[in-house]
DNA sequence: CCTACCGATCGGTAGG
DNA sequence: CCTACCGATCGGTAGG
């Protein structure tokens, strides 16, 4: 009835296609061969499965995308993902979750190599944006890209959890950006400048190609470039 | 084909609401009564169906929206919509060819009268800027926002289509952006100031609130607050 | 984790 | 544009 995903696992157990229907010879034993005693992996199928749906959810988005799917990506059956997940909201959840608690971790470690550097506002800035490119655009990165886009198919309570990481992740930027502000070097009201600048890094999703164009970290040049104001020139010390 | 911006017309043309089910007492004739004889709407229902769409793919996505919501937002049942759409696609279509081409207009309108006064790049920029806010956050603006976040959901042919008049709109900053960026008052490389700034705006879907927080105006004066360079104060003049 | 299945829903259609 | 439907698909489950 399904003989779908015949990934590499298993592939070509018989002349496949509909043969299964026609005449199954002998009876092989249900399932699949167990591991022998004692070995198990349950995390590791759990994984494959939030990695899988990271990238289907991305590509599809949540509502285009079916369990079948996921599960054919990993080369379960149907109805296996659900003994993994409760649910696919679940599954969904998940993929968030984990694209947070990376990101956030991430964001830390980047900015604490840059602390050790004598303190300046704008070199932060310069790291808080390219460690967000990457987590944006970076090798084997759909989970923030869903997180982001695709918010709309949780429930409440979900949304009020994923809300706090975010809330974690973006805290940070804040001294960063008040420091320059306060120097003059971000104009404007500091909370619109900063929905607007993360508005500029989220939406790179949409455009950024990894195989032509710029790179990350040209990427974040042209972010710092726009955001922030040029030093005036030394001559203006001068009276 | 396109009567865009079809506001308030035939508002409550009658009582409605779920009465037509509750009990049908004589036969009534198959169908709405029709008009007399020459006088025909469709154009009108149509445009009902679309403004329906707009709003419904907006709050719920394209693939979360149902064919049968939509028909019931203009009290129509669940087959009828495809008496005037061929598809749930053609539809999807239809809204953002819709709100595209309202935008062109309405930018091609504010633009015209900016022109009026002296030339000065930035205050063109705020021009479009302030107007891109508008079709974006404006009251009745559900068009744009799904063309931006359902493309997902069109068929190539469509995809192609809607790329050419997104061409055009943007066709129209390029002139000002350039401008700006010779006179040294947007840094960076054009092409991607241009990119930054389009998702800066754009991202504002995704946390505007009209209730509560800045005015379109506000929003305007703090992106070009944060995009473009402060003038060097006169004093700088003394060599 | 597979097998076998269910109930609900959905886009779409025939015919008037 | 309604009535009455259909075929396909989908999330999810029982039981092993």
């Amino acid at each position: 009835m399904n003989p779908l995903a015949a990934r590499s696992r298993f592939a070509l157990q018989v002349p496949v296609t509909v043969a299964t229907k026609c005449a199954a010879p002998e009876k092989r034993p249900r399932g699949r061969p167990r591991k022998t005693a004692g070995e198990r992996d349950d995390g590791n199928r759990r994984v494959e499965l939030i990695n899988a749906a990271a990238k289907l959810f991305r590509k599809n988005g949540f509502d285009g995308t079916t369990t079948r799917d996921i599960a054919a990506a990993v080369g379960m059956h149907s109805g296996s993902p659900f003994y993994h997940f409760k649910s696919k909201g679940a599954l969904l959840y998940a993929v968030m979750e984990q694209g947070m608690r990376t990101a956030i971790l991430q964001q830390a470690l980047g900015l604490r190599a840059a602390e050790k550097s004598p303190p300046d506002g704008a070199a932060l800035l310069r790291v808080l944006i390219r460690n967000h490119f990457g987590v944006l655009l970076g090798p084997g990165s759909d989970f923030i890209p869903v997180m982001l886009y695709e918010s709309r198919s949780l429930t409440a309570r979900q949304r009020t959890l994923l809300a706090k990481l975010r809330g974690d992740y973006e805290a940070v930027w804040e001294p960063v950006l008040n420091a320059l502000h306060n120097a003059g070097r971000i104009k404007g009201q500091v909370k619109l400048a900063r929905l607007l600048i993360f508005g500029a890094l989220n939406w790179s999703v949409q455009w950024f190609d990894a195989k032509k164009g710029a790179s990350l970290e040209e990427l974040a040049d042209a972010a710092m470039a726009l955001f922030v104001q040029t030093l005036p020139p030394a001559t203006l010390k001068t009276p």
